[in-house]
DNA sequence: CCCGACACAAAGAT
DNA sequence: CATCTTTGTGTCGG
């Protein structure tokens, strides 16, 4: 119930770090001739799946990561309807609703993007399919606060002061599709990357990189929910999706191309790891006791089983909180969208989205008895919502990063901001 | 070199 | 403690 989101325990370079958020239009409110704007915050947490090797925000291919999204606006006035417009256009399209997706992008060009695929947890034997785009209800603004100590108290029930949303939600999926309330965080989990990065191990050639993107956009259809501008975005550092297995990279590292981190393809976009590590290890940087600075791949002596050992360096303190964000949410959302593009401008860009729905098809997949998403009684089966609950932290193998523990509230974007 | 599929095993969850 | 589930990863074939 409590909308508190993880850990804010996050300290420790264990995760990815994301740029500044980029709106592509104004949001605001329709409220008088002079309209009162609005100012969108993005917040997400890849939690899982990502180590930093080198310094380069490195995960598998084929492994699973998870993305927790989240977004406010400031300031907020729940029943005051909204209005976006978009930049380099006039055109102003009344907000029905916001919807958050995520989506990859190539570091050098903005317009690559690469796909992202969800599993089941039955793996190849489930379905497959892509992030669909979630309905969400704003969070409290952080407001000035910086993004780290968002959290809310939890455990108290004092938190959920905020009544914003009432909490009536409990309900069937499909009764919150018509007005009704919404999650104000989504976890995607399970996600990975469709392809890996290009030139992963050369050392020749560039290091290509990626961006996981969290997506804010507005739903502006007249009366159905297929019509999406897309609002906002905020990209993670760029990073190195390997395609082989762990094995392979273990021996090979290349170290020194010092194509570095910082510059490293040098085509990042807005910043690579400058905030925390990154960059920093190098210079001596105090870091907590990361000791993958050096390189999470010395896994330890193991010598022939290559199997997980997390040798953490022990100083992941401090674990206690695991707030794991629950979201119950469980059908409603897919709308089948698609997409189409608006118009574009040199600087701005519009987007919009209409989904001829048709791609995708829900799919059902039978749990087992057990699954997470059981929780909530949908009543459709397949409307499903990969289950969001479990935000586990499991150590991770030999990244042994601590993914949420110890935290480092302090700077986290501001090398470069794009 | 990368990808998809199969398969095994360890970590967690029950 | 036994068992089932979930997920990392070795491996083979394309």
């Amino acid at each position: 119930m409590d909308v508190t989101y993880p850990p804010r325990s996050p300290g420790q370079p264990t995760i990815p770090p994301l740029e500044p958020i980029t709106t592509l239009g104004l949001l605001h409110y329709a409220d008088g001739a002079p309209n009162t704007p609005v100012r969108p915050e993005i917040n997400g947490t890849i939690d899982k799946g990502f180590f930093l090797s080198d310094g380069e925000w490195t995960c598998y291919r084929r492994n699973y990561f998870s993305c927790v999204c989240s977004f406010s606006l400031t300031p907020y006035y729940q029943n005051m309807p909204l209005q976006f417009t978009p930049s380099s256009s006039q055109q102003t399209y009344p907000v029905q609703a916001f919807v958050m997706s995520i989506s990859a992008v190539v570091s050098d060009n903005d317009s690559q993007s690469i796909e992202l695929v969800q599993h089941t947890p039955k793996r190849d034997k489930g379905p497959i399919m892509k992030p669909e785009k979630v309905r969400m209800a704003p969070k409290m603004s952080p407001a000035s606060h910086h993004p780290l100590n968002v959290y809310h108290g939890q455990g108290d029930g004092g938190l959920t002061p905020r009544g914003i949303y009432d909490p009536t939600y409990g309900a069937t999926a499909a009764a919150s599709q018509g007005g009704g309330t919404f999650q104000t965080e989504h976890t995607f989990e399970r996600i990975q990357f469709k392809q890996a990065t290009a030139n992963n191990g050369k050392r020749r050639a560039a290091q290509q990189y990626y961006h996981l993107v969290i997506e804010l956009y507005a739903e502006v259809g007249p009366h159905g929910p297929d019509q999406y501008v897309r609002v906002a975005y905020r990209r993670s550092a760029k990073m190195i999706v390997r395609g082989r297995s762990p094995g392979h990279y273990q021996t090979e590292r290349r170290g020194s191309t010092s194509s570095g981190p910082g510059g490293g393809g040098g085509t990042l976009g807005g910043f690579g790891n400058g905030p925390m590590i990154g960059a920093d290890f190098p210079s001596g940087g105090p870091m907590m006791g990361g000791g993958f600075a050096g390189g999470y791949e010395n896994r330890g002596p193991y010598s022939g089983r290559p199997h997980h050992q997390h040798n953490l360096p022990a100083e992941a303190m401090i674990p206690p909180e695991d707030s794991k964000a629950i979201d119950n949410t469980k059908g409603y959302q897919y709308y089948p969208a698609s997409v189409y593009e608006g118009q574009q401008d040199s600087r701005g860009v519009i987007e919009m989205f209409t989904d001829p729905r048709g791609d995708q098809e829900s799919n059902s997949y039978e749990s087992k008895g057990k699954s997470e998403y059981d929780g909530a009684s949908s009543p459709l089966p397949s409307l499903f919502h990969p289950g969001q609950v479990m935000s586990n932290r499991r150590c991770g193998r030999f990244e042994g990063k601590p993914r949420s523990e110890g935290f480092y509230p302090h700077l986290i974007s501001q090398s470069g901001m794009n």
